[in-house]
DNA sequence: TTATTACTGCAACTAAGTTGCAATATAGTG
DNA sequence: CACTATATTGCAACTTAGTTGCAGTAATAA
């Protein structure tokens, strides 16, 4: 059995999402803690905060792959499944805190989903 | 205004989703046409089918881009937002026939929305 | 304090997707 | 049919997200 290790950059990166109750795309986080750590450290960090069911990841609509803390993530499982809402001008997203089911579908045994809500959001309508 | 040629290379790719009903990564259509044409050159058709309405891409669950066509598929826009279920086993993706309509949030303006079912198919459950 | 081994930095790599440009081919016009 | 304008293609070089192997460093349990 593998033990995790609590190190300056883990919990560094920890804080940051206690701190900033937003999404952040990795690209975002490599560049934030460029001159504390190594791109690889932050990538490896993210998965094991994600295997620890400490953040969620998803991916935006280019792609890119994103990460957030939220109040349904838990150690045991991501049953919580909710949107995420991105927006076409400054690619922010933002987790909506709306429970939605996953479809129930014959011939298809569906373990996850992800919704992707794509759009304008207000600070960017003006 | 430009108006859009039909190529010898265009007309292939058109009657290979005609052909068949499925969804194709990028990955597999540029390795299945590569001795006929060039990896920009597959990206560029595709591209202009989805301008034309005659097919849809969407992300599979590690973020590569996929194309299918459907009944759905219009010049207009489209309306028709239905999920995709991709195997976690073969990958495959596959079209969810049904329509589900964009949910609606205050503060929000959204335009699409993408919906991702992952799980396992038929196929892959024995 | 020490030993074990999880974690990190680094540099090199993989793979998807993009781009500029010169050459080619399509479609409209006379 | 011949001709022209320009949409499309091939190519090679590039960008960028994400991965990997390995040797050195640092948590943690004893």
């Amino acid at each position: 059995m593998k033990t995790s290790r609590r190190t300056k950059s883990s919990i560094a990166i920890e804080e940051h999402f206690e701190r900033n109750e937003r999404a952040f795309s990795v690209v975002e986080l490599v560049e934030h803690f460029a001159d504390s750590m190594n791109k690889s450290t932050v990538y490896r960090i993210l998965e094991r905060l994600e295997e620890q069911g400490k953040i969620h990841s998803f991916l935006g609509m280019n792609g890119l792959k994103w990460f957030a803390k939220c109040i349904g993530c838990t150690s045991e499982q991501h049953i919580d499944i909710h949107p995420h809402f991105q927006c076409k001008e400054c690619k922010q997203i933002t987790c909506i805190p709306v429970a939605s089911k996953i479809p129930v579908l014959e011939n298809y045994t569906i373990e996850s989903a992800s919704i992707l809500l794509v759009g304008r959001c207000e600070a960017c309508l003006e």
